[in-house]
RNA sequence: GGCGACAUAGCCAAGUGGUAAGGCAAUGGUCUGCAAAACCAUCAUUCCCCGGUUCGAAUCUGGGUGUCGCCUCCA
C-alpha cells in the first residue's frame, strides 16, 4: 500500500489542527452538504465546493481511497436566507411556473454545470433527498423507539434533552441564546424544549407542500424535516462511520449540530469526528446571499468575460477558513495573475529527449504534499508554481511538475498554455489570410525596411497599405494586417 | 446579550519562538523606431492597540478594539 503523508486539517469538532485518521486504514469516507435546488448556487456558495474539491483530490493525491457524497436537497426549505415563510422549492417553482421536480432538475443541471466550469469533481454518489424516504422513515421509527423522538401536534420531534451533550461545536448556554433572531421564525409550542427540531411534518405552517409521502406515523401523508436527510444519505452510501463531513460555517449550528444528533441516537456510538467548514464568500455588505435578489453567480463572471477558472485561482490564493472578501478588483487581479501564469508555462518547451529530473520532481512533489497537508494551504501551494518555474532544472521537470499538481488545482494549466502556444501558431499561419499578396510584398518589405532602421520607408509603406485599406499591427509574433 | 472565527504593504496573502514567502498593482531600468510583451531591479525596521513571558514574539500569554459568521424550519 502506498504510503500516505501525515496530513492535518482543523476540526471544528476539536477546535484544533488534528491529525487525520481514518476508520479503515487507507480508506477515507467524505461527505458533503450539497446544494438546494431551487435557483442558481452563487459564487460564495460555489467557493465552499471548490475548497471541498481541493480537499477531495488532495486526499485522493495522498493516497486514499476516497468515496465522495453528496446529497441534492430537492425537498422541504424555507423560501429564503431570510426565512420570510414560504417553502424554497415551492416558491421557486411558483416563480418559473414548473412543479417542483422541474425545478429541482433544472437547477441541479445548473448546478453541475457551475461545477463543470470550475472543474469541480462531481462526487462519486449524487443522491436526491427524494430518493431516500424508506431511509428517513427508518432512522424515525428508530429514533422513536429508543426514546429519542417524540410526537406531538402531528409533528415528530427530536427530544435533545435526552441528549448528554447537544452543543457539540459551540458553547451554547440555553439562557443566552437570542429568540427570533431571524425575521418570521416562530415559536413552535409543540416542542418540549427550545432546541428540540422536526425529523417529520404533517404540519406545518407551510401549507402548499408539493411533495407529500405515506409513513407509518400518521395517517396524513407528510414530509421528512430539514436534517435528516444527510443523516440518512451518509449512512446509506458511507456506513455507520464517517471520516470527514464536509460544508459551509454557516451549516454548523443547527444543521450539523443536528445531524450528529439524530446520527448518534440511532447508531448508538460515535459517527464523525472529523468536520471541516468552509468560511464565507462576502462582498462589501456582509454575507453573499440570494435573498438580497441579484447575487453573482458563474454566468454572471462569464457574461463580465470572466473565465471561471480565474475565480477558481481567486479562491486558492486565500485560506479556506479565512471569510473572503470578494470585489471585481480582486478578481481581476487574479485574471492577471492567471493569465501570466499560463504564459510563462507556454514558454517552458522541453527540448526533444529531454529528461524528468527525478529528484528534483520528488522534492517539490514533497513541498507540495506539505503544503497541502498543513490544513490544505492552497495559497502556498499556488506559490510553489512560481518556485517551480524559477527553478534551476530542465523544462521537462518544470512542465512534469505542473502537471502533477495540477492533478489537484485543477486549473487547466498545462491545456492552456497548449491552446496559447497553439493559438498562437495559428495566428501566426494565418495573419496573412485572404489579404492580396501586393499587400503582403509591401508588408513584408516594410518589416525588411524596419530591420534595416529605414524608418522613414517603413511609415511610407505602412501608409500606402493604409490607403489600401489595410491596417498593419505590430505584435510579438511580428507585423499583421487586418482589412478595415 | 451569548458562542465562534479572523485582524500582516494599495489589493490577495504566507508565516505555529530566531529576525517579514509568493502573486497582482506600482516605480526605475534593459530591449525593442513608438508601444505592448518579456527580462532585471526597487517596493512592510514592521505584522490592529496596550501590557506580560523570553536572550529573542507577527508567532506564546492577559486585556482591549475592529470585521465577519451563528443563535434553533437559512442543507
Amino acid at each position: 500500500m502506498k504510503q500516505i503523508p501525515e496530513i492535518r486539517l482543523y476540526n471544528s469538532y476539536t477546535r484544533s489542527r488534528d491529525i487525520l485518521k481514518t476508520h479503515e486504514e487507507g480508506k477515507l469516507g467524505l461527505y458533503t452538504c450539497g446544494p438546494t435546488v431551487y435557483h442558481y448556487a452563487h459564487i460564495g456558495n460555489l467557493r465552499s465546493y471548490i475548497m471541498e474539491d481541493i480537499l477531495d483530490k488532495f486526499l485522493r493525491y495522498a493516497g486514499y481511497d476516497v468515496k465522495r457524497v453528496a446529497n441534492i436537497t430537492d425537498v422541504g426549505h424555507l423560501s429564503s436566507d431570510a426565512d420570510e415563510g414560504e417553502d424554497k422549492m415551492v416558491k421557486g417553482a411558483k416563480r418559473e411556473k414548473k412543479t417542483v421536480l422541474e425545478i429541482a432538475q433544472y437547477y441541479t443541471d445548473a448546478f453541475f454545470s457551475d461545477c463543470d466550469k470550475l472543474n469541480i469533481r462531481r462526487p462519486d454518489v449524487v443522491e436526491p433527498a427524494t430518493n431516500c424516504i424508506p431511509e428517513y422513515i427508518e432512522m424515525i421509527s428508530t429514533l422513536l423507539e429508543k426514546g429519542y423522538a417524540y410526537k406531538a401536534g402531528g409533528n415528530i420531534y427530536f427530544d435533545t434533552s435526552k441528549l448528554e451533550r447537544y452543543y457539540v461545536f459551540n458553547e451554547h448556554e440555553e439562557e443566552n441564546l437570542a429568540v427570533g433572531v431571524r425575521e418570521g421564525v416562530e415559536e413552535d409550542g409543540n416542542k418540549k424544549n427550545k432546541t428540540d427540531f422536526v425529523l417529520w411534518f404533517t404540519q406545518s405552517k407551510f401549507e402548499d407542500q408539493a411533495l407529500k409521502w405515506e409513513s407509518p406515523f400518521f395517517d396524513e401523508m407528510g414530509y421528512p424535516g430539514w436534517h435528516i436527510e444527510c443523516s440518512c444519505i451518509s449512512k446509506k452510501h458511507l456506513g455507520e462511520y464517517l471520516d470527514i463531513h464536509c460544508g459551509g460555517v454557516d451549516n454548523m449550528f443547527p444543521h450539523h449540530t443536528n445531524e450528529i444528533a439524530q446520527s448518534e441516537s440511532y447508531l448508538g456510538h460515535e459517527w464523525c469526528t472529523q468536520w471541516f467548514h468552509v468560511a464565507h464568500l462576502n462582498d462589501e455588505s456582509g454575507k453573499m446571499s440570494k435573498s438580497k435578489g441579484e447575487f453573482l453567480t458563474v454566468s454572471l463572471l462569464e457574461s463580465k468575460g470572466y473565465d471561471p477558472l480565474s475565480y477558481r485561482l481567486f479562491c486558492l490564493g486565500s485560506h479556506y477558513r479565512k471569510s473572503l472578501v470578494f470585489s471585481f478588483e480582486a478578481l481581476d487581479n487574479a485574471v492577471q495573475q492567471y493569465e501570466k501564469l499560463i504564459a510563462r508555462i507556454a514558454q517552458t518547451e522541453p527540448m526533444s529527449g529531454e529528461e524528468i529530473d527525478g529528484q528534483v520532481f520528488e522534492s517539490f512533489r514533497d513541498k507540495f504534499i506539505k503544503a497541502l497537508a498543513m490544513d490544505l494551504n492552497t495559497a502556498n501551494a499556488v506559490s510553489l508554481l512560481y518556485d517551480v518555474l524559477k527553478a534551476k532544472t530542465n523544462d521537462a521537470t518544470k512542465l512534469a511538475l505542473v502537471e502533477d499538481f495540477d492533478t489537484v488545482l485543477s486549473l487547466n494549466l498545462t491545456e492552456a498554455a497548449k491552446k496559447l502556444r497553439e493559438d498562437n501558431e495559428e495566428k501566426e499561419k494565418n495573419k496573412f489570410a485572404g489579404v492580396p499578396q501586393e499587400i503582403i510584398d509591401m508588408v513584408n518589405e516594410r518589416t525588411e525596411a524596419k530591420k534595416a532602421k529605414n524608418f522613414v520607408r517603413a511609415d511610407e509603406l505602412r501608409d500606402m497599405v493604409k490607403a489600401a485599406g489595410y491596417t498593419i499591427k505590430d505584435t510579438p509574433q511580428g507585423a499583421e494586417v487586418i482589412k478595415d
